[in-house]
DNA sequence: GCGACTTTGTGAATGTGTGAACGAACTCAC
DNA sequence: GTGAGTTCGTTCACACATTCACAAAGTCGC
């Protein structure tokens, strides 16, 4: 009883998976494919059919035994689920070489990220177009998330400003953070994390090609 | 007897960890930073004391008890072990806005993954310059990937054309991919494969945030 | 050289994620 | 409506990862 209302705590690593399925059914419901089981589902997704159904699971029984996922319908529910039936407008802070490729990417606003926003703390910058947003000092955050109900901030400064803008983020009503710097960087309880780190990716991937031989003797 | 020679499996959450530390340990050489004790060291990378321990005791017993590790020390036998004693030559496939971003973006080259060749199916690309490289067709592959010592392929193309470059690159003798298409894609067994998806961040946030009301009752 | 203190390295306990297996629920042909 | 076939949802066992807790091994002052 008492478990009642917290019933379905999705897993993260089933949470980082949504998106993918989300991404393949998207392009099924282009194809007009009306249902999908989860064996080609798990396919498509490069993982196990297993997996798929109980990650699925935990967003409710919306499958049909002997006929699969009805792809419109599993749509919507995992869109839900994943808050996107309405846009999460983003901003864009440090505007240099990777700031202004993730700002004229175009993926983002489709996806219904739009960038609403790109800030930096170089004074020379700040006034400069980009498409068609103006670059804005970064201690104007606070009334950019306010007026552009900004919900995510993403760090695209170099390492040694990066918790610093963290911490201005934060502090302006940024619940959301996507750090592209490669530095280590802390926020507040109730602000969410993620990095994405160039450099790491690389390196992991040097260490499996560096115990490619010894591992397969 | 048997088991002497594999004597150390590292796992995959630590090798994924170990950059991190990599990066640290270089600041701290840099500050002239003699030794790091594991709960300093954990608090720089944002992990748990008990972890660090037990991700550097795989490299080997390197600590010295009552003091801590030695930074170059452990900074050289972390690097031997990624791989990093020499440079990683990376060609980059999809020469679109992502591609010249990370093409331009120095980070690669200072951390010893040097772009050494771009490529793009695009024939009104092929030919024009970035930098100091000229963009050479993907049909070239081969012979780049040869000439060059080219070990690591970063795919930056569409997502559609995405598993197609990938094929081109395996079939070319790369044995490390790292995808930025919003795809998901295979490699033959032997090849490495690591994905960036700036949507699927973006996306598992707004999940996040999404729930972040229900969660915190 | 001894005792107080620090910090590593690892065994054991706990928590999280995965995959096989199988009953339950559905469709379809006849 | 019955039987054969399909596919979901969930349980169970196992593998992997994290954290705690503590003995082992060092330093340092005197």
């Amino acid at each position: 009883m008492a478990g009642d209302l917290q019933k379905r705590r999705i897993p993260e690593a089933t949470v980082a998976r949504l998106p993918v399925y989300l991404r393949i059914l998207l392009e099924l419901a282009e194809s007009k494919t009306a249902t999908i089981s989860s064996e080609r589902l798990a396919e498509l997704a490069g993982v196990n059919a297993a997996k798929v159904r109980k990650d699925l699971s935990y967003l409710g029984s919306y499958g049909t035994r002997g006929v699969g996922y009805d792809v419109e319908y599993l749509l919507f529910q995992m869109s839900r689920e994943l808050g996107l039936n309405h846009d999460w407008p983003v901003v864009i802070a440090g505007i240099g070489n990777l700031g202004s490729a993730l700002a004229n990417y175009g993926g983002f606003t489709e996806r219904g990220f739009p960038v609403a926003a790109l800030v930096d703390a170089d004074t020379t910058k700040v006034g400069r177009s980009l498409g068609d947003l103006e670059i804005r000092h970064v201690d104007e955050l606070p009334q950019l998330v306010d007026e552009l109900g900004i919900a995510i901030g993403v760090i695209a400064t170099p390492a040694h400003v990066a918790q610093g803008v963290a911490d201005k983020m934060a502090e302006a009503g940024i619940h959301s953070v996507l750090n592209f710097a490669p530095a280590v960087i802390t926020v507040p309880d109730g602000v969410s994390l993620r990095k994405v780190d160039l450099a790491v990716e690389l390196q992991i991937l040097s260490f499996y090609q560096q115990h490619r031989h010894e591992q397969t003797v």
